[in-house]
DNA sequence: CTATCAACTTAACGGCGTTACATTCGCTGT
DNA sequence: ACAGCGAATGTAACGCCGTTAAGTTGATAG
């Protein structure tokens, strides 16, 4: 015993709290915070005081490191582009543009919040490192200039309304309108022939998966430049 | 003169208001004003307590018309589908839905909160309509069954996401952002070396409606199951 | 003339993002 | 050992938001 039984040393009596500062608040455990948040309970979910409350901080603790919550928004986002696994340079350049919009695609629907937050400028350094990759992937395929830019924003733009709209579709609130929808088009078969006879409402009858698939294949067959093995 | 000039039935003495409900409100009306809300103040600029000043109304009127506020953005967003026209149906029907495409990105322009709120669920009757037009046209060029519904979901992913992206870049606020990436880029050359070479942040390097443009041929002319007219 | 019911208002609740200001913590120089 | 100081967090509050409960009006029908 270093200090005298009860004396005003013992840890017992002294009432500071256990660790009063474990760890110090910093934009990455903010972001982190937030983006779990975010898968937890949605884009609606996230609020300045329940993210203090997470991390167990008062919320204006956090503009400190953060400036608004917008910022706080678009930090998560790069965030979880950070989960987008950068192929390998292959010898198909078309398998790794491939490999990496295919994985952009998985992150997004992975965290459904994050296709809606894309109206944001979608600068970080994650997905800079992406756009280069791709990019990197097309010119080895021959594309440069116009055609390189061209291809570049179809393949972007692709993912992105893909996972945009399969998030939307996946909501489970959307069941009811989606009903509904199904039920206007039925009612009305003079209106919608082709609506009808394709099936397009009916939300298994293709799986998502093969749909994107096929698409993106279209896209890279389109794409052919000067083949560089000839 | 039809009462005594001070009496209590003069005009200028009774207090009642002058129209006192002159228009009724109603959905219509709501919608509108809500859209001409959205296209002055963005989409953080609509409230209901803005919604029912415009319509010289309490915010608490507005909720016999509708549910709720998303209720009003849904709403809202087909409302400017009703923008988007339908093109008449010429013999290549390629042609057509290059229109109706084309029409589309346009009216999503034009109103530029409109692509952020996609991540809702799109069922409308506006909505349906385009859809109904831009099957019919690819199943007039042949296309049936999973091919069918490849290419229409590729046209509309990515119209959606050009739209997105593009009115994302023209956020005025993002001049800051984007230079600022621009900068890490330029300053890293060996992180980015096909970024740095394809000016990909030069925002007006290439013209958006170009760029559009060649993808969607791109993505049309990949498009050839069997030739009708073979 | 009164009952009804749709359409609107009054009042308020709880939660939100954000700010101005006070407070504490941890270090640095003496 | 301690003063001082800036970085980091807390307190309190402002104004706005979406939404609800309960009252009030105004036309219409019996």
């Amino acid at each position: 015993m270093s200090e005298t039984a009860f004396g005003p040393g013992s840890v017992w009596l002294r009432d500071e709290p256990e660790r009063p500062r474990p760890v110090p608040l910093s934009r990455e455990r903010i972001v982190a915070a937030a983006a779990t948040l975010l898968d937890e309970h949605g884009a609606d979910g996230l609020t300045m005081r329940r993210l203090a409350q997470q991390l167990d901080v008062t919320p204006t603790a956090l503009y400190w490191h953060v400036k608004t919550k917008d910022d706080v928004l678009d930090l998560a986002l790069d965030h979880i582009f950070g989960d987008v696994p950068i192929p390998a340079v292959t010898a198909d350049w078309r398998d790794d543009a491939r490999a990496l919009i295919r994985h952009w695609r998985t992150a997004m629907l992975r965290h459904p919040w994050a296709p809606a937050l894309i109206g944001r400028p979608m600068l970080g350094p994650n997905v800079l490192a992406r756009t280069e990759f791709l990019q990197s992937a097309l010119s080895r395929g021959g594309l440069a200039d116009l055609e390189l830019a061209v291809t570049t924003r179809l393949l972007a733009n692709y993912v992105i309304g893909a996972a945009l709209t399969e998030a939307t579709w996946r909501g489970t609130a959307d069941a009811r309108a989606q009903g509904e929808a199904r039920r206007r088009v039925t009612a009305d078969p003079a209106a919608y022939p082709t609506l009808n006879a394709s099936g397009h409402l009916d939300a298994d009858r293709w799986d998502d998966d093969i749909l994107f698939e096929r698409g993106l294949d279209a896209i890279l067959t389109a794409t052919h430049p000067f083949e560089p093995g000839s």
